[in-house]
DNA sequence: TATGAATGAGACTTCATTCAT
DNA sequence: AATGAATGAAGTCTCATTCAT
């Protein structure tokens, strides 16, 4: 197992201490790029200790990558269950809206997740990331089925083609918001909440109507 | 700057020997995994050369950097001139599959963009991200542009939502195409040609005429 | 002292438990190789009491050396009561098989006096390798004495030769069948028994009867 | 390969240092307990140039080990040649006062193999054992043929019983003299020079005659 | 008495970079 | 202009040992 009952029997502050810092030093440098050195200095314990919570530098970033996984999924499963009686496309708008205050509850967790999709030289990437997929897709997948049952949405409309638009408009709009609000403070979504709003209900009514005019149908 | 003009005045083939190793390396190890040692050791160059050539690792990678960027530029430029009279769709489609057989010839650039994208440990990471997102957006306005005045698309939609969306869509269709085809050899999309071009053709779709149903217009 | 009373007072099992596992993992790791913290937690016991048994890791190797070379005593007094009657070289040659089933039913403890000769970092080794030839020595000159008086060997050898030269080869047939039989399988002497005492009778033979030719008396 | 050709190209007299310090360094910590730290730090390099002449710890010691047996394949050889004309157990006689002699020249390359034969976690631990044994089982086989042509042995003798009792004695002779000359400055041989012949000829006259009395035969 | 979390020195190894040749 | 030996900081990880509970 990756994490040691030595960890699990810690005083939780402490626990929490830990994987905050390791969540911090792995979304910030990377894989490659953290440094066990550094995170024991910045928590103030001593170089053996970390070894003992976690079996190595692979162990405390599946610990990490795990804890992470399983804070979106709460997350979500929370706007799923509150947002039953909506229809698809502002159970989407919703979501999208949950993400970005989620991104910005927990600014490295989703760093984190982008991580995981784009470093090469990451140990078990392949599964790490058939997690990721697995579980948002199956997120959606559920939404389109529902809707398709309600008649929401066209029914010549292939469900995974739909659930992949879906998947890349949601999770591009995240990567956007993320890399400009954690980087340059502020960019195409503004800096406040209107200006979101906007941009979400605008992204969300293309995905419901389309781009095209209406000479085409 | 970051090349010198030793570099510039050698041999153009063993210019472009360094340049693929150099893109090897970063897309394959990131910018902290990548190891000049290990770099100079497989052009079998002198460890020094490397660093006469460029200032230091930070210097080479934006030379690597700018010379992606170069490529993928001449190849949309390729893409948006012999489309020109196509409607916008046709157009998105086809700098779809386009996109797709650039990463194919070409499979570590495209690593290299989503290195930058997601690598936060990059020096003027900020400056480079801009590079990208500037081209592209700039690249996908003008054919949003050109299509409204056309009237291919409904003039109530903002453009700047348009162009999001649309890159939006296409980024995340080719990231997804990445990855499967370097990583897992085969996904999604599937492996053989027909595939590909039957996800495309309906991603495309969706992007004109959306998801929702006939009821709404 | 090197073993402390918490240990003396330990249930007999547990101790000769902690005996057998340390016993193992200096023969097979060497002092310097061998890991406290592996070694308690193949024991399963906490790290504090093996250092509340004995003083450090070295008075544990103490402990571990006395406790082997205690071992080879018992079973070469008994051997030599045993063999009381017969003439010098039947009882060298008993000596040499009941030194081979004594590998076979311990091998770890041969490792351990191989180790105490050979490894140049162990504490007190000097002390050690006493205690060894001390006991060897007097085993094998006690022998040599008796059969002199018998008339056994010829009275113008040199008591002290006569026993280093016996050691020399009792001592490196077990070594050669130590190194053979514990890392390669099998070798020089065979894996059966048979080859075993035709090796044994023969080695014996020369040292009673010499290489050289009939000329010589 | 184990060594690099940065190191062969190195100053002799550097490499020289560096072998003798890693000859040093190995036969009095073995291979576990010798420090490349420890070894850098007495040699004034730095660091990583240890690295820079061979891959690793194990690659340096294999150089150690190969230049070792070179240089006692090369004593021996000439032993072997300056006494062709010689009986065998002059030649004996005379092999191990050369042994002695080289032990006293070179006194951490006979511990180099000591430490081969007796370290069980040493990587490649049976091709190295094999080296050794092979050859000097090929020198003294080469000695015992030549004697029975000459009839210097009783034909009765088995070639290899007679060639294994030889390098027992030989090379437990050696281990007795490195053992005391090295650690306790003197001991069992004596420290000045008669003393040892003397041991010598009383050792190969017990090969050559045997220990038994008239009688048996 | 037994426990096991904490410690920090030290292990091997790789790194980007410099500079004399 | 090119070389490649040298550097030492920093990397991950294991070690024997201590001490509060």
């Amino acid at each position: 197992m990756a994490v040691s009952r030595t960890f699990e029997q810690l005083d939780p502050k402490k626990k929490k201490r830990i994987l905050s810092a390791a969540i911090t030093e792995f979304a910030t440098e990377g894989y490659a790029g953290a440094s066990m050195n550094v995170l024991v200095e910045k928590l103030g314990i001593a170089k053996g200790s970390i070894f003992s919570y976690f079996q190595d530098k692979h162990g405390l970033f599946m610990f990490v990558f795990e804890q992470a996984l399983e804070q979106v999924k709460r997350y979500l499963r929370r706007v799923r269950d509150e947002t039953t009686s909506d229809d698809l496309f502002t159970r989407l708008e919703k979501t999208l809206l949950a993400g970005v205050s989620f991104i910005r509850a927990h600014p490295y967790i989703f760093r984190i997740y982008l991580r995981v999709l784009f470093e090469g030289d990451l140990p078990n990437r392949n599964t790490l990331i058939g997690s990721i997929r697995q579980h948002s897709i199956g997120y959606l997948t559920e939404f389109v089925e529902v809707a398709k049952q309600r008649g929401e949405i066209r029914p010549d409309i292939d469900s995974t083609v739909a659930a992949f638009v879906i998947e890349a408009v949601l999770d591009r709009f995240l990567q956007g918001y993320c890399l400009e609000h954690l980087d340059t403070g502020m960019g195409l979504f503004g800096a406040g909440g209107d200006e979101l709003e906007r941009w979400a209900s605008g992204v969300i009514a293309v995905l419901r109507d389309g781009l095209g005019g209406q000479s085409q149908r």
